[in-house]
RNA sequence: GCGCCCGUAGCUCAGGUGGAUAGAGCAGCAGCCUUCUAAGCUGUUGGUCGGAGGUUCGAAUCCUCCCGGGCGCACCA
């Protein structure tokens, strides 16, 4: 147990005496030495609860807290009433031992308790090719599924694919304008059809393959088989995509396998069953409206056939019956408004009101040598995830995805991601494993051969090195807290600031060649950082490599 | 018109369940190479936290209104 565990331990202990159990307590690390090693406000936000004044209350928390015998030397009241820490001497060290004693398991936890949590990500439809604002949705969904692996949920990553749907229609007749239009007749993709040169190219393919007399099927045949086709070749493209950037799915889900399993109807007959459908203008409605949507929804048209909408309530109720406890589903901004009607309609269906949740991707805008790369899928002129990772290395491309909030808007400067100076992020924070890696290659030791037992590690005294402590100390509670707000940007942010000790520490003392107690001390620092850089940059798909 | 997200240093962004003097990187300025990777490090300039009210002992953070940007508001997906 580090020294942030034991001591978020007895503040818990402690609130708990005074009447607030179960309060939320975070430790920080003040960026002013004066405050101590660690310090939690948690005086102040009790304070509320126990309506009393913050400085009071820190009184009363500091007066039951029972910390662990020689773990801290001074605890203070400071301010309006911040408590901070002050560690013993050489208590800061243990966290070495801690580190290397998990190696690639440091940061997890098991708080999740094996909860089962689907997450699916991308979900694109099967009518082209990957753009970067699904690559910003994978890498996020990737990450974020990671993040509850990491704190001990049972985790599912999930991928839809609307395969029964008008759009698979319009693929259908684009592509088999192109064939005609290959064979030299006059055809055009139809109105609001895909475009893009990615269809003229699979046309050719088509009549390389199945000969001139594709071409020459009726038009009911060769937009059967013109679907088919068009859709596997996608669905392929799309996976190996995704694969080539790292990202790896235990279930694609099709919409058709809803019709199969007969669950579109079902859902309709569960939904009527339960009073929450009604019939208006011939069509048939969810009462959205009972469960906060702004707006009833129409499940089934005039015309008898179903909205998207009904296949994807089937599609998530259908998710609660595989077990599921939680299903996050990572969207792009553009389908945002769509939420409520699917919370509501699962509302109606008696799932829990915290099943469903949605994690929303905002766009991605990309620069190149200062101008904006645009793009439109409408006239098929956009920027494929491929061509981006190709050009920029899928490290760099996960990386510059998670540096931000999902939901802020993100400027991806191709540029910065492909230089290879300490500008760029990833760059940086390889860098800094990999000088870490370094010194054991110069040392002509593994890094597993070094041990923090026997190792007198008081030398390590140095303020750098006491910051690097504390930073390695500060990773399990970093990744708790980015798994509870689906934050993946805090484990970047993280990486950065541990490099960013590192190189300093790095480029001020050196290891090899010191007096031996100090080159020790030194070796299970280097190896510590070494791995919480390694586990940091693995958990978010991210290589860590031993040399640039 | 209505709804959701965003507006923090010249640029890109953290901080947002209210708390200690508002942070980082880049750019700018001034320095540092007998080194385990200078593919790096150090110092420094720079802010009415979009604006105006309000709640509070305390507001970048919560509430209201306004301004600006993005995205949605189908018996399309």
């Amino acid at each position: 147990m580090t020294a942030n565990d034991a001591i978020r331990a007895a503040l818990g202990r402690a609130a708990e005496r005074l009447g607030a159990p179960g309060a939320e307590v975070t430790l920080e690390r003040p960026r002013d030495p004066a405050h101590g090693d660690l310090a939690t406000n948690l005086a102040l936000t009790l304070a509320k609860v126990l309506n009393a004044k913050p400085r009071e209350v820190a009184d009363r928390l500091v007066a039951v807290l029972d910390l662990p015998p020689g773990l801290v030397r001074k605890t203070e009241i400071a301010g309006p009433g911040f408590i901070n820490f002050f560690l013993s001497e050489g208590e800061l060290s243990a966290v070495l031992g801690a580190v290397l004693a998990a190696g690639p398991r440091y940061g997890r936890s098991e708080s999740g308790q094996e909860t089962a949590i689907n997450v699916e990500f991308v979900s694109a439809n099967p009518t082209g090719p990957l753009h970067v604002g699904h690559g910003r949705g994978a890498a996020l969904g990737d990450a974020i599924a990671s993040l509850l692996e990491w704190t001990g949920h049972a985790v599912t990553r999930e991928f839809y694919v609307n395969d029964a749907g008008a759009q698979i229609d319009k693929l259908a007749r684009s592509l088999w304008a192109r064939v005609q239009q290959r064979v030299g007749r006059t055809a055009e993709v139809p109105e609001g059809g895909y475009q893009g040169d990615y269809l003229v190219e699979l046309a050719e393919e088509i009549l390389t393959s199945e000969g001139r007399a594709f071409a020459d099927l009726s038009q009911d045949e060769g937009l059967r088989r013109c679907r088919a086709i068009g859709m596997r070749s996608q669905r392929a493209e799309q996976d190996e995509d995704l694969r080539a950037f790292g990202v790896k799915f235990d279930v694609v889900f099709f919409e058709s396998e809803l019709y199969r399993l007969g669950l579109i109807e079902q859902t309709l007959r569960h939904l009527a069953e339960r009073g929450h459908t009604f019939e208006q203008d011939g069509a048939l409605w969810l009462r959205a409206t009972a469960f906060g949507d702004d707006k009833d929804r129409v499940l089934r048209k005039r015309d008898g056939t179903y909205t998207y909408l009904l296949p994807d309530i089937a599609y998530h109720r259908h998710k609660h019956e595989r077990a599921f406890r939680y299903a996050i589903d990572v969207w792009g901004a553009d389908h945002h408004g769509y939420v409520p009607r699917v919370r509501a309609a699962l509302l109606a269906l008696g799932l829990p009101e915290d099943f469903f949740e949605v994690e929303i991707v905002q766009l991605v805008r990309v620069m190149r040598g200062g101008e904006e790369v645009r793009f439109s899928k409408r006239t098929g002129d956009f920027v494929t995830l491929r061509d981006l990772f190709e050009e920029t290395g899928v490290d760099a491309a996960r990386y510059f995805f998670l540096m931000r909030r999902g939901d802020s808007q993100l400027v991806f400067d191709v540029d910065l991601a492909k230089s290879q100076t300490d500008e760029n992020p990833v760059f940086y924070v390889q860098m800094a494993h990999a000088r870490m890696s370094g010194i054991f290659r110069v040392a002509g030791r593994a890094p597993e051969s070094v041990s923090a037992d026997d190792v007198a590690l008081a030398v390590l005294d140095a303020p750098e090195e006491i910051d690097l402590m504390k930073e390695l100390a500060a990773f399990p509670g970093v990744v708790t807290r980015a798994a509870q707000e689906r934050e993946p940007h805090r484990i970047t942010g993280f990486l950065d600031g541990l490099a960013r000790v590192a190189h300093a520490w790095y480029h001020k003392y050196r290891v090899l060649g010191e007096p031996p107690p100090r080159e020790q001390g030194r070796l299970v620092l280097a190896r510590a950082v070494r791995q919480v850089l390694a586990n940091g940059l693995t958990l978010l798909g991210i290589s860590a490599p031993d040399r640039m």
